[in-house]
DNA sequence: TCAGTTGTTTATAT
DNA sequence: AATATAAACAACTG
């Protein structure tokens, strides 16, 4: 698992940009759907009838949700664990998980997912985004502080599960909440009421960082966006060099530096 | 061979 | 009502 995608919102982010840049403005000729069993509210006959002829807008971006706007009924994408987005200019060397394939007046789109969770729905008009994307918190990147503060007062439970919650706050998954906490040295499951203004205040620093960071650094790869090391035996705290203390918390592994990071 | 992995949904429990 | 937990989902790796 060296080279796996792991969509969250720095990585969709960067979907949207390589939408917008090759797809904002482009007609849409085909869409080739490989493996229909990626589409969730619609047929593939039904997919290519609507949005044949059509053509892309700017792509806009809502936590790990891709809303794909047309001129006409918007394609939304969501990632799972092993989604991307690919460009080509023609259609050679498609891949085997390239499950719906946008063909362009020039180059095509490819949405790739290799296990098939997440997949793609097809929103008839605007009020039909809305329905679809249900309660989504308000989305990490852009969340200022008095917003962030007032999220904070009114959650009881620990940090973490609310962090990789999105209707709580939209776009961090478990990776990030692992970074953004250890950047904060905030144990994974103190209870949200007992953080000091102090921790309240690191944890939004380290919010603001850590996702202007992976988002900046987008292209150096997978590993380099985080600083501490998932996975390795004996890894320790780059800041104490501790052991890094692994747990489980919300069903997701979740490492810590338990130096750092106390429980209370 | 099979446990482990990721995000979300659904069901169930507290 | 809000929060927590676990299983299910798909497909692949080690």
């Amino acid at each position: 698992m060296q080279d796996a995608e792991m969509p969250e919102l720095p990585d969709v982010e960067e979907f949207r940009r390589r939408f917008a840049r090759h797809a904002a403005g482009r007609t849409i000729g085909d869409v080739v759907v490989t493996d229909a069993g990626i589409l969730r509210n619609v047929t593939a006959d039904e997919l290519g009838d609507a949005l044949r002829g059509r053509r892309f807008d700017e792509p806009e971006r809502r936590g790990k949700w891709l809303i794909a706007w047309t001129d006409g009924p918007t394609p939304l994408i969501h990632f799972g664990m092993t989604g991307d987005i690919e460009w080509a200019g023609n259609r050679d060397g498609r891949h085997r998980h390239d499950r719906v394939v946008f063909v362009l007046d020039r180059g095509e789109i490819r949405y790739r997912n290799m296990r098939k969770l997440g997949g793609l729905w097809l929103a008839r008009d605007p009020a039909d985004v809305e329905t679809l994307l249900g309660e989504l918190g308000p989305d990490a990147a852009s969340i200022d502080r008095r917003g962030f503060m007032e999220l904070l007062e009114r959650r009881r439970g620990g940090i973490k599960a609310a962090l990789m919650d999105q209707t709580f706050i939209a776009g961090v998954g478990n990776l990030l909440a692992d970074e953004i906490l250890w950047q904060a040295r905030i144990h994974p499951l103190r209870p949200i009421p007992q953080l000091s203004t102090e921790e309240r205040s690191r944890l939004y620093r380290a919010l603001q960082t850590v996702i202007a960071r992976t988002v900046d650094r987008y292209p150096e790869g997978y590993e380099t966006r985080w600083t501490i090391a998932r996975g390795r035996p004996m890894a320790r705290c780059p800041r104490c060099r501790t052991e890094l203390a692994r747990t489980v918390v919300g069903g997701r592994t979740t490492y810590f530096c338990p130096t750092c990071q106390q429980p209370t």
